[in-house]
DNA sequence: CTAAGATAGACAATGTCGTTGTCCATATAG
DNA sequence: CTATATGGACAACGACATTGTCTATCTTAG
């Protein structure tokens, strides 16, 4: 016999429940004086990390053209996030880098994440919440960055 | 004591597992004779329900404009998943129905997902599943269908 | 009954974001 | 040195959602 559980509830709350942790960081973010981050962004910092990276580099990470991880950069860039300098061994590359203002808004929503995670774990038990994770990592793929949201509610 | 395990994977498993489930769900549509379903669209045949509803009523519910809307329904239509009717009661208004195909659509995602659910409790147990589900129930809001997407993923 | 306000839907203009295509500068391989 | 590949910028296009405006219709107050 099987579940009365609809199947359609599922992915419903694992949406609902990323979008509620997203939220909450932004919330938060805000507060902190981080107003301009939007949800994209901590994750595309995250992606481009410590080391640097190029346009093309950023869009193979994160499944986008050059071109759209290029504009994505030039708004990180506005916001005040990265910058951007010429490699000097290949005067083509621009090396993306954080910028201290980027590393904040990837230290706060550390620990921002962090506090949300702890809160979660009060309500839910941290054993629970431990196998929650557990058991979402045994039904995903290990990579972590390849979004591939583009175009994901288009309507035709 | 806190954890060791990084906040920031827990939004991340969500988002990956709910994108697991949609992606294999469209690539069984797509096998079983709707290619043109898009990840959104059961969602909203979901939310126009047997009852139907009207362009204004959906823009409420899904938390759009109306004339997104008004657009969307217009895709579904030329799909023909749906069918619009005027309502003999209130001239201005255009009920909006879903078609025999559209219902189609609606039970086959529903079967699916319950494979997909069943696929999910095979690997991790039917009582972690519900352990599962029972845990993002407490800590997201009730009403499944406000998504409120739009703009979501916007850069600025 | 009629006049005023609210509501449903269509249409147009705008802004954002992604895509492909093209082009130039620079590296690298033969 | 020449041919090819690669990084980045620019332009054109399409998808999607927004606001604003307009008309038609319903509802309510006087």
């Amino acid at each position: 016999m099987s579940s009365d559980v609809p199947g359609f509830e599922l992915p419903l709350r694992l949406l609902l429940g990323f979008r509620v942790l997203i939220d909450e960081l932004h919330a938060e973010l805000a507060r902190q004086g981080h107003p301009h981050a939007r949800p994209l962004h901590g994750f595309v910092l995250q992606a481009i990390g410590a080391g640097g990276t190029t346009a093309v580099e950023l869009g193979r990470l994160l499944g986008v053209s050059k071109q759209a991880a290029g504009k994505t950069i030039e708004t990180l860039e506005r916001v005040g996030y990265v910058e951007r300098t010429v490699d000097p061994d290949d005067t083509r590359r621009k090396i993306v880098r954080l910028t201290p203002h980027g590393v904040d808004v990837l230290v706060r929503s550390a620990r921002i994440f962090a506090d949300l995670r702890a809160r979660w774990a009060a309500e839910l038990g941290e054993e629970r919440l431990r196998a929650l994770e557990a058991d979402l990592r045994k039904v995903t793929p290990p990579d972590m960055f390849r979004l591939d949201m583009p175009g994901w509610f288009g309507s035709l």
